[in-house]
DNA sequence: TTGTAAGCGTTATCAG
DNA sequence: CTGATAACGCTTACAA
């Protein structure tokens, strides 16, 4: 065991050539030698040469390594967007340090610190719910550190960032409700301080003005994005008040905790009352009723934030404009919100 | 922008000591001075020195950092115990770099060259679906790192391994069954090439050989453990055949396809056939009915790992006996196995 | 308790 | 096309 690596001089040595010669050879250096690449190609599949990064990033002062921070790697949007990074980055060549933030504003700047000591080239961050002050990711742009924000954005940071369309995604939505023949309805979602719920509020909103009516007449519940908050708030809330047509819940898990509150309660869905919701977790096609929703194509959110990063790590990082990638989520209609007395 | 990070080298300057005197304070080397530690400390703080991993690994030969390999992250089980060996391994300064290999033989060839070159001190590592040749891992191994699998082992490799307890699991479940009062059966799984699905497979073999049934004589289906492969096989095997009086699924997945082509069918859950899953993914209390499944403690399966893991990358290697973990499942009973004509 | 000096494995630069 | 040399930032014998 332990016994010690092959390197490039021990190629160099058996071969009697020069380090650099390996080095260069092993990269792939046009002024090389045909010949000589091959040779010390094969040497070096002879002696299970494994090439060191870190003496690599050391010298490069760059390590081939992209920092990824995420809420909650067990929520279906985001390994799926994590997926979609690595399907663009694994190939050119970059590895992905991924690290929760579990919501906490704390967890985020340790991660961040984490990540500065290991001199990674970008950093993909969505922020966590907590997170008012960006001065630990401005602390990484100062290192040096290209940086996309995906999802959950910040405008207070000059940086790139792919956001989706939330505005229209629940305009549609909302409109699909509406045009069901919908109309006393009623909003859940996470704090509205944040972009992606704002948003979606915006939408919903926007929609029902133009029918006349303003949405913050209807019942507004912020929350904790959980089942388990929405079904517990839904179980009170069923005790003291007759139900909407129809509840927007601009998050899926949070439309689940509704559904089995009502459920629990006798009434049907859509009949007594319709229910939408957000992000098109897996379940929501496998629940009873399929739950009306909208597809995010995380995965393609991953692949476009990774190669708006890839560009920034490639290129002069002086010369790097910010931009900004609007993605336009779609809807999906499924029983959930189906009127069957519309007319 | 890209300032030059401060070093060891200018906080000595500074300070007119030497490097490795800010070197040992910064690493709280007893004999150090109190008073020159203060210094150090301050004076790193006010320079905003952050340390570069990248040195420190390439000196010591060794980098804090851990690579695991995961069929799937956007398997609930799976990133359940990502998020359990980050509990433990983040506390001890390491960080976790996470590879896919999307139950690809290659893939999972491509990660571990990529995580011996990044020089990571242990490997975590669940293999693939494709996985029969294991030289990759050994490489791994007789490059000097720490090495533990957890959940998808084989037998061929002497390194320390985590499991669940399969066998248990599914003798427990199936005995659920015969207690129902079930007799009539069908197993459905992943290959049983596989420890996981031949385990759960002997742990139904067995509960039923208690009642002098031999599972061999009931239909099995071996195939993708994917909710299409399952519904597209169910659909098929409703047309030409009558139902068993219970679908024993080795994967929730697959329970929920089955599912569907049930209640497509116009067939009544539990009622008409009775159906279990496995994993106790979140769907499975979600969905009507709701699923009688196997909780899997993953969170606590990525702890344990991790826990052992640590273990050995902290002592000195050679002499590290292999140990093994089982952990015990639990049967969770929910609707879709009760039988109501039970006397 | 601190300083000196060497070296981890690569690669960039300069020279030939 | 290849060689020699220095340097990336840190740690660690060894010396003082």
């Amino acid at each position: 065991m332990a016994k010690k690596q092959t390197t490039i001089q021990d190629i160099a040595k058996t071969l009697s050539i020069t380090a650099s010669t390996v080095s260069r050879a092993l990269n792939d250096h046009p002024k090389i030698k045909k010949s000589t690449k091959d040779t010390v190609w094969a040497k070096a599949k002879e002696l299970n040469y494994q090439p060191n990064t870190i003496a690599s990033s050391l010298r490069k002062g760059k390590a081939k390594t992209v920092g990824m921070i995420v809420p909650r790697i067990n929520r279906h949007f985001f390994s799926n967007i994590i997926t979609g990074v690595e399907s663009v980055l694994n190939p050119a060549g970059y590895n992905l340090i991924i690290c929760q933030s579990e919501e906490k504003y704390d967890k985020e700047i340790n991660n961040i610190n984490t990540l500065i000591a290991n001199r990674v080239s970008g950093l993909l961050i969505s922020i966590s719910l907590e997170t008012k002050n960006f001065d630990h990711i401005r602390r990484a742009i100062s290192n040096n550190i290209a940086v996309v924000m995906y999802d959950r954005i910040t405008e207070e940071l000059n940086v790139s960032k792919v956001e989706n369309d939330d505005i229209s995604g629940s305009y549609d939505l909302t409109k699909h409700l509406i045009d069901e023949g919908y109309k006393d309805m009623m909003w859940i979602g996470g704090s509205r301080n944040f972009n992606t719920y704002r948003n979606r509020f915006e939408g919903y909103e926007k929609a029902l003005k133009e029918i006349g009516i303003d949405a913050n007449k209807y019942p507004i519940f912020e929350g904790s994005i959980s089942l388990e908050a929405a079904y517990e708030y839904f179980k009170e809330y069923l005790e003291n008040n007759k139900l909407p047509e129809v509840v927007f819940s601009a998050s899926d898990y949070m439309a689940m905790g509704a559904i089995m509150a009502i459920q629990e309660k006798g009434f049907k869905i859509p009949d007594d009352v319709a229910i939408s919701g957000y992000s098109n977790e897996p379940f929501a096609a496998l629940i009873n009723p399929k739950l009306t929703t909208v597809e995010q194509f995380s995965k393609e959110m991953g692949r476009s934030t990774a190669r708006i990063l890839l560009d920034e790590m490639e290129s002069n990082k002086d010369e790097n404009i910010p931009i900004k990638t609007i993605l336009r989520p779609k809807l999906i209609v499924r029983e959930s919100t189906i009127n069957k007395k519309k007319l």
